[in-house]
DNA sequence: AACGAGCGCAACCGCGGCGAG
DNA sequence: TCTCGCCGCGGTTGCGCTCGT
């Protein structure tokens, strides 16, 4: 017995999101919060499939999200995740509060993973790439900070930019105390081996996921604060839809002034 | 100014894990 | 213990934008 659909295709619509799907998802979700993906669509009068919704949500809607390039420590922490995680995004994203797997995954792709290859590092094992990998040493050495013994270069080396652009030297420290945002104290500490692999293997949740586990998804200060401001807006919220809306950028306050403030507990 | 190639990102697809019954 | 169904993950696709010619 085959299993059922997890939706009926011929109903369903695909493709791009519509600004007033996205409003009827955010208000639905912020109202009632996602108790389950696939009666969601229904309830929130959506011709959408679960699965996209979660994906919308998560990928693109979550309020808490971070939008634009990832700056170079999150480069370099994802270099070194990925280094020891190999392909788990999502357990890499966990550990770059307001970024996405999908998000991770595809900067990966199109960046990093070329950036690797141009400096002569295999993006898979992370080792030299006209270096055959001389033993099955734990991966772990190749990133790490505390394993300079280790004649090859580095993963958190590999970043470095070749166009000059990128000029500071991390051959030592990486990025530790290179600036003293919350991340970058995280950073600083994790890159001591033991502690970070507690760190990765920990249990506790990451800020973001915490903020959002809650079905009410209260609007917390802290949760909206883009403190990169990678965004280039100007804005203490996070990029709402840079370029998915009719070119527009919006912040997360316009839309929410668009369909009432009221909706998102401002 | 027009066109084509390349790139980046949002979204989709299919599978595996896991919990409930 | 087994089956079913949902959720989440990783890989892939396709569209739109940008840049070079």
């Amino acid at each position: 017995m085959g299993r059922q659909p997890c939706c009926d295709k011929l109903v369903v619509k695909k493709g791009p999101w519509t600004a007033e799907e996205d409003k009827k998802l955010i208000s639905f979700i912020l109202t009632n919060g996602h108790c389950c993906w696939r009666a969601l669509p229904k309830l929130a009068g959506l011709r959408r499939c679960g699965k996209s919704c979660r994906l919308r949500w998560t990928n693109y809607l979550r309020p808490d999200l971070k939008r634009g390039l990832l700056s170079h420590d999150e480069e370099q922490l994802v270099i070194d995740l990925h280094a020891r995680l190999g392909n788990k995004w999502s357990k890499i994203a966990s550990r770059l509060p307001g970024r996405t797997d999908n998000e991770i995954k595809n900067h990966w792709n199109t960046h990093i993973k070329k950036k690797l290859v141009n400096m002569g590092i295999d993006p898979v094992t992370h080792h030299p790439l006209n270096q055959e990998p001389n033993n099955t040493e734990n991966p772990k050495n190749i990133s790490s900070t505390s394993d300079n013994t280790s004649k090859e270069p580095r993963s958190s080396t590999t970043t470095k930019e070749t166009n000059g652009t990128t000029t500071e030297d991390e051959s030592s420290s990486t990025v530790t105390g290179q600036n003293s945002s919350t991340d970058n104290n995280i950073l600083s500490n994790i890159y001591n081996d033991e502690e970070l692999f507690s760190y990765l293997w920990s249990e506790e949740t990451t800020n973001a996921e915490a903020s959002w586990s809650d079905s009410n998804y209260g609007l917390s200060g802290t949760s909206y604060h883009n403190d990169n401001n990678i965004s280039g807006a100007g804005s203490d919220f996070p990029i709402w839809s840079p370029e998915g809306i009719n070119g527009k950028e919006w912040t997360f306050l316009d839309y929410c002034q668009d369909f009432g403030v009221h909706d998102f507990g401002f």
